[in-house]
DNA sequence: CGACCGGTTGATAAGAGTCAACATCCGTGG
DNA sequence: CCACGGATGTTGACTCTTATCAACCGGTCG
């Protein structure tokens, strides 16, 4: 029952039990089961196409999650932080149908599919869990679809900011921003110079202010207007899960 | 052990047991617990922003699943097929974050979020499926996040097409074609116009036929490279699940 | 028959992309 | 410590795709 040696409140795989030998003990403390990993930005976790042997649980750090067409455009589908699974869609697939590349230092970690598996199998509660998990990425999606499908470029941007907010935080701060223009316009399916001017007009207009990877909203309000949601509705945080 | 009285085979929901009074018993003879209904075309499964009491089943037929934004723009998010989970986001939510609309005659089993929970903790083979149906979902989000993102109408159109083939099956066959012009577009991102000079475009080009309400495929592979995928790349089925 | 709905087509406008130049930032090495 | 070089970000001029607005066609159903 000794804690778990990465120290981290409320993870899903710490909490797991698993039945090695005799008795049942922490999945953390199965030697040989959980690998633990740091990866320095730039690296990837898994390729797109690679084979998906194992599935991960993010510690800390920021990942980018995304895929490219045949020709090279890239599309980039969100944005990992704390908590979040990866590669998870390899549990019924063999292969991984996109990529995952630290922005951060990042540490992960990650278990074998097959023990996964058997994870799951014996700690429903941590199914729950995952579930739960992966609910909340589908909404993430789904969020990022009506960004692509029905707003513009500059709704797109301020929803993009907005989702930046950590949940229950209101503004004031200055929030990390661990993407490039180039990453942000990947997300948005904008170009760069586009991402680009319409943020210089967000500075312009006083309602934002950027500073070398970090952004402070200055006028909450008018972002929320410019995005297109409705006065009263706070968009669900699509980035700052943790 | 009576066979689940709505005959559908692979049901998850049939194959699941629930322990109810004395004896463990397949959960759709459990009495009151799984609600059968049957939906006209038009008609709403539930709502977006809709108290989500009910997790439901596809059995039968074509559901597409739409939020909008308070302006009134509207987004189809996917089209639910046979063996679909709807309304499942509901399971950590309150409200259903969209609507879903029956485009076909529907049929649905609905269970109680509460006993949904109950059925899962005890069924962990069914919540194994229950994860992979999900993940399915999710593999789906993505695949239409790629158009909206990097494609153009054309390719969009194009790869819409092809998501309308069944997994196995090669084309060759009339496929149904559930929506209308205004309803790919507003799947699409893009406008009833055009959507409609695509595909008569296509049409023009011999690449595909249309007549009311089907498609047929003519040239397959013109179809796939128009949209934009590899040679060999076989863009898995969004629609036709089943 | 006439109204309505879904679909098609055309002319024009607007939004975002493209290409290219330039500005900034930052780390590196002299 | 400063100067250089590459990567990142900004801005401008022009182009092109897609949206917009409007008319029209063909079927279906009162």
């Amino acid at each position: 029952m000794t804690p778990c040696e990465c120290a981290v409140a409320d993870c899903l795989l710490c909490e797991a039990r698993l039945l090695s030998g005799l008795a049942e003990q922490q999945v953390c403390s199965v030697p040989g089961l959980i690998l633990r990993e740091l990866r320095a930005p730039g690296e990837f976790l898994f390729h797109q196409g690679g084979p998906s042997r194992h599935l991960y649980v993010l510690k800390a750090g920021y990942v980018k999650l995304a895929a490219a067409l045949p020709d090279g455009r890239e599309q980039v589908l969100g944005i990992g932080v704390e908590g979040n699974l990866l590669g998870f869609e390899g549990f019924s697939q063999e292969v991984f149908p996109y990529s995952a590349q630290a922005l951060t230092p990042v540490h992960v970690c990650g278990v074998r599919r097959t023990d996964m598996t058997r994870i799951l199998t014996g700690n429903p509660k941590v199914t729950l869990d995952v579930l739960r998990v992966l609910n909340a990425e589908l909404e993430r999606s789904k969020a990022l679809i009506m960004d692509l499908g029905l707003r513009t470029a500059p709704e797109r941007v301020a929803s993009f900011l907005l989702s930046l907010l950590p949940p229950g935080r209101t503004w004031e701060r200055e929030l990390p921003l661990p993407l490039k223009r180039r990453e942000i316009a990947e997300m948005l399916g904008l170009r760069e110079e586009t991402v680009s001017r319409v943020i210089a007009g967000l500075r312009r207009e006083r309602v934002i202010r950027t500073r070398q990877g970090k952004v402070q909203i200055l006028d909450f309000a008018r972002l929320r207007s410019q995005a297109g949601f409705s006065p009263a509705e706070v968009p669900e945080s699509r980035f700052a899960t943790a």
